[in-house]
Formats: structure tokens, C-alpha cells, sequence
DNA sequence: GAATATACGGTACGCTGATCCCGCTTGTAC
DNA sequence: GTACAAGCGGGATCAGCGTACCGTATATTC
């Protein structure tokens, strides 16, 4: 029933693969504004080979985020096997946000300039989202997150230390804004 | 030399505040990405007049926000004058957080995302930025907020809290996110 | 080495939105 | 009331981008 469906060829799993990193690379470093065209140019093939492999910008988009989900999620589950739930908590959250630095896309996409994360399926195989709610739960419940606040509080101050005024070349300038939301997270 | 220039006609200045009272309130709701073609059919107007008026869409947002930068420059002033610097400090931060809730375009135009607020010149007569620089100075000064925080590391924050994951319509829940800033930016 | 499905490059198309322009209308001055 | 500049509407124009298509090239299979 299901067809044979003989492996690709060599050279379009290497078109595909070199797509893949370029485009990374891109959407880090510009953000999800930069033109398919211009991907396509800079990895040195036709638009058409982009569009055959990734049908729309989105799909793209999510191909590209999917492997680094995995190990944001794999992170996750180390920190909440090692820590303490407060620790582990405020850990990943200032691992994410370090992550939306690097990645200019990411940051994008979190605070809702393009596509949406969830609804492109990207966090459904490796549900980041999900490690994140059940941590802060864990760390509520252990008294070391205040109890107001909500998953959708946590995510807005995320992709707020995310915003464009922070200078990405300036580390020290993202670690202050990350003392500061994570110090206000705290228990008083 | 300076030519007499006759006053402009009287529908012309009626069309003129029409516009802008339609622009308003449309890049409030919808944000920067309203388009002109929009504003002009919901005031009832063609794109020529609005174009006329406003050579280009940031000229007609830059005129949306000047009367309303005044008025916050002297809630600014009113506030330096009457209350502590701590106080003074964190409470414009927050009516600038709340202004920005009730104004889509703003806080996408702080976040970075569309025209640039100083570089449209709007900020220019009525220094909002440079009364909430000083206001911060005076606050670390008085021990009121910790020293390490810069200028740019409050901006930050500020759009942060405007990021679109905070639902508009739930203002509890902006409160909550405002609350952990200031708590996060007070001395400990 | 020949046959053929697969993949390639790049052009063409359609869409959206900002800005410009021009023939007509209307407020204003005398 | 008349003349005329100022102003108006909205279509034309231009630019940027994503997507579909098609003739050509090539990896794979026998």
C-alpha cells in the first residue's frame, strides 16, 4: 500500500541539508524577515530547490527549529532531574532567553512577530513549552516562585527580555535584564 | 521671504484631524501594520488626502503620537515634583507600561519592530525618554533601585511587558508582569 | 552505457501595500 | 456671483516577496 518510495537522491539530501544550515544561520542572525530568495542565493541553488524541500517559508522555519528543540528539551529534563525545582526553573528560563538571543527568528517568533511556534507544530514533538509550565508549576509548588503568576506571565517576560532594545553583542547588558525578571519571579 | 502662505482651508484642516483621530485609533487597535489605504476608507476620505497630509505612514504615526507624548512629559513632571524618587520612578514606568497596552502601535514601534520612535523625531519636543532617564538616575541615587540597571536595560524591560503574549483585554495580568519588574528593579 | 525518474535553476505570476498623479470639485476672496 | 487656487478622490504605478512552473541536467538502476 504504502509505496516503496526509494530513498533521495544524494544530491538533494545534501541541497537539503546545506538549505537547512544556511538558513539557521539567516533567520539568527536577521530574523524572520529575510527573503527566501536570499537563502536560496546565499546557499548557492535556485529558489526552486528551496520551495521543493520546504513548500512554504513557515515549513522552513519550523525544520530549522526543530533539532535545537530537541536539546532545549533534553536540557530541561537534566535540570529537573538535578536541581531543585526553584533552581531548575529559573535555570531554563534564562537558558531559553538565551537561546531567543542567538537566534533572532526564535525571538521573533515568541513574541509573536510572524509565524506562531505551536500552531507551526514545531513544539509538538519536543514539547519545550510544556517542560517549561510543568517546571514553573513544580517550582510554585515548592515555594520558590511566587504563586500569581501564570505560564502566559512567564512567557511575556521571555520574549520581553527578548525585545530588540537589548544589544545582543552585549552579554553583560542581557544577564542585568535577566537578574532582574528573575528576581522578580522570587518569592518575596 | 518667509511667503504669507494663506491659512489652509477650512475642510482642509477638518480632513487633517479627521485623519489623524481615525489613525489613532486604528494604530492603537491594530498596531503599524494598519494600512494607510484603511485609515483613509474608515474616515470616510481618499488615499490622496491622507498622503497629502502626511507625506508617508511614519510622518502620519509620528503626528499620532506627539500630543500624546506631551501629556505624558507632564504626568513626568508632576510626578518628580511630588513623590520620592523611588516612587516617582516606578510609577511613570508603569503608567508608560499602561500606555503602551492601550496603544498597539507604540509598543510595537518600542519593541523595534516598524519605525523607529527618536529617529521619527517625535520625541524631539516632548523628551519622554529623557524625563524617564532622569527619573531613573535620581531613583539610583537614592537607593531606591539598583545601580547596575541602564537606561537601555529599562527600555527593555518596558517593551517587554508589552510583548503580545500579555492578553490586552487582561489587565490583571499585566499588572502581574509590571509587578515583577518594579519588584525586580527595587534594591534588594 | 543507456534509460529514466528525480532534482535543479531560475523565470513568471499573483498578491499586498505605499506613494504619486491627474482631472474634477469646492472653499475663499473680491 | 465669479474666478481661481486649494483640496479632493481614487486609480495608476512601483516595489518586495512567496509560490508555481518548466525545460534542462544528472544521479541511479539495470
Amino acid at each position: 500500500m504504502t509505496k516503496p518510495a526509494r530513498a533521495p537522491r544524494a544530491d538533494a539530501r545534501r541541497n537539503r541539508a546545506l538549505v537547512l544550515r544556511v538558513a539557521a544561520e539567516m533567520f539568527a542572525a536577521e530574523g524572520l524577515s529575510v527573503p527566501v530568495h536570499e537563502i536560496a542565493r546565499r546557499a548557492g541553488v535556485g529558489t526552486g530547490t528551496v520551495s521543493r524541500h520546504f513548500p512554504t517559508k513557515e515549513a522552513l522555519f519550523a525544520a530549522v527549529l526543530l533539532d535545537r528543540m530537541a536539546l532545549l528539551t533534553a536540557r530541561a529534563d537534566a535540570l529537573t532531574a538535578r536541581e531543585d525545582p526553584g533552581t531548575a526553573f529559573l535555570t531554563f528560563f534564562a537558558a531559553l532567553i538565551h537561546e531567543g538571543a542567538d537566534h533572532r527568528g526564535l525571538a521573533e517568533s515568541l513574541a509573536g512577530a510572524g509565524f506562531d511556534i505551536e500552531s507551526a507544530g514545531v513544539d509538538a514533538g519536543s514539547d519545550v513549552s510544556g517542560r517549561l509550565h510543568a517546571m514553573l508549576k513544580a517550582a510554585q509548588r515548592a515555594g520558590a516562585v511566587r504563586g500569581g503568576i501564570t505560564f502566559a506571565d512567564v512567557k511575556a517576560l521571555m520574549s520581553g527580555c527578548l525585545a530588540r532594545e537589548v544589544d545582543p553583542a552585549d552579554t553583560s547588558a542581557l544577564d542585568r535584564v535577566i537578574t532582574v525578571v528573575c528576581d522578580g519571579l522570587r518569592t518575596r
